[in-house]
DNA sequence: TTCAGTGCAAAAACTTTGCAGGAGG
DNA sequence: CCTCCTGCAAAGTTTTTGCACTGAA
């Protein structure tokens, strides 16, 4: 069942604009897997994301899956995860600010922040280290002091 | 070929205090692990360990090590380190002082730094965001500029 | 027409688990 | 003596790869 009405024209319309410009081929799969991956609510791995496309009833493969998120990685319309788990998240990063994660290593939450420091800090560090810098990852791990913290689970 | 004369004595001592405190048995599988641990150079993952100690006519099992390396972080003998990658790293913060890295997606090069301002970025967020933060990670993605980076090799 | 992209399944890379036997407390 | 720890191998998880076929340009 492939959507038929696009919920991002933008989002279709700056990843063509990519695909073009690296000379990758527009493929329906693509956009598929980029509708999807918008939609999603929060941070999805690769895996995740399959399977719920899978419980739709969509026949895109796990390969292409994986393949779509990375050039959607590239082109910034996601991006690229890791809180400590061995494996890769994504989140949206269309039309959404930057931003920096609190992760509770009690209840598993993650919640986000941001704060201009940073972006002054890495400004600085780069240009003491000879450093071209192009992203960054910022966690912070601990535990949330409010009451409903405490059953964890390990998702 | 067990070593027999102890590198890292104030390392063992701090490692059998956590172990008795914990509850955990002291077994000479678990010592070994940290002689090997602390003799590594740099960054590595727990199967790099596992072989680097097969190579040296090692007895101590995959499981061990892995087991091992967990308790170690525990008790700050390790630092844990997730470099984008999907896997876990470890490195030595025995007698080191905390810092964060730089990582350049070209040639894999990791170099380290440090900067004060971290702590209290981390300090005022908590406190805003009601967290009590036992830890963090600040790694910056790009590239050196220096002339010997060119060769990309992924590790 | 051509070759990058796809689907599928198998393999790879890293980590965890189950089990039986052995040693630490 | 009672478990916890160990070694081993098998299984689990996430990601990548090989191959034959298809469809975008």
């Amino acid at each position: 069942m492939k959507k038929e009405n696009l919920k991002y024209p933008k989002a279709h319309e700056q990843f063509t604009k990519y695909l073009k410009r690296e000379k990758h081929r527009i493929t329906p799969e693509r956009f598929e897997v980029l509708e999807y991956a918008l939609d999603y609510d929060g941070h999805f791995g690769a895996d995740e994301l399959y399977i719920e496309m899978k419980n739709f009833k969509s026949n895109v493969s796990r390969a292409t899956v994986y393949n779509t998120l990375e050039l959607l990685a590239n082109c910034d319309l996601l991006a690229k995860r890791h809180f400590g788990e061995n494996k890769t998240r994504y989140e949206s990063s269309f039309n959404r600010k930057n931003h920096d994660h609190l992760i509770c290593v009690n209840c598993g939450k993650i919640k986000e922040f941001s704060t201009p420091k940073m972006d002054k800090i890495i400004e600085e560090v780069s240009k003491e280290m000879g450093f071209e810098s192009s992203g960054y990852s910022f966690n912070i791990f601990g535990r949330c002091t409010n009451k409903e913290c405490g059953n964890y689970s390990d998702e």
